[in-house]
DNA sequence: AATATATGTCGTATGTTTGCGTCATAAAAC
DNA sequence: GTTTTATGACGCAAACATACGACATATATT
């Protein structure tokens, strides 16, 4: 029912990005990690509001999107935030809005 | 069942955001805006390869997000960007990026 | 070996988004 | 005043997302 594939690349790409960025439990778990750089996937459970179950589908989402990565020490994974891609996300919407606030025509006047 | 409360102000605002920019057919429209600067409704939907309504509806998503005006011309209406909300838009995305890169901390090495 | 601990996967219920046809409204053209 | 045109609102079906308990797995501890 989703006709994404009618778009440009570049809009689905950022379509994308920005719907790994829609839920607040997903900004948040990006916060916790930036403040503790590394941590186990069960303090990261503990500080969101929400069950492990439901945290950890976050993580994957997260992860999948390449924002963090995961490593697995012991019984136990470490998550971190993978800062290049994220350099590289927030690039792709400095130039998206860049892009359409560089059109200035003063014909338009409402 | 979505459990928006229990995250800051900041994460909730951010997501809803993010979850506007989430669909290609909204940025296509953004990006169409931007080239013809102003243009009436219908303009839009012959652009946008979705039905007149489902446009209408992206339409009325990013008007009530605040990204785009519109102004009644007779039968018509006129789209245009909100140059002012999207540039504080694009800061805020800037300052969430900027804010969990900047936490920098030699202790991780993943 | 048995138990405890950390984590991911699966199934499922519920809520949300998308896409579109049909209808309502209101200005413009005739 | 009737018809045409442009648009939004409404209602529905299909798809998708969210949240979570129960289960599976695999490493540690005893």
């Amino acid at each position: 029912m989703r006709k994404t594939e009618q778009f440009t690349l570049q809009e689905q790409e950022l379509a994308v990005l920005s719907r790994v960025l829609s839920h607040p439990a997903r900004l948040a778990i990006l916060k916790f990690l930036a403040e503790t750089e590394c941590c186990i996937s069960g303090d990261i459970s503990n500080e969101i509001p929400l069950s492990r179950t439901t945290v950890s589908q976050h993580l994957s989402e997260l992860k999948y999107a390449g924002l963090i990565k995961g490593e697995i020490e012991g019984v136990k994974v470490n998550y971190c935030l993978d800062h290049a891609k994220i350099r590289a996300v927030s690039e792709q919407f400095n130039e998206f809005f860049s892009s359409i606030l560089n059109h200035k025509n003063p014909s338009c006047n409402l």
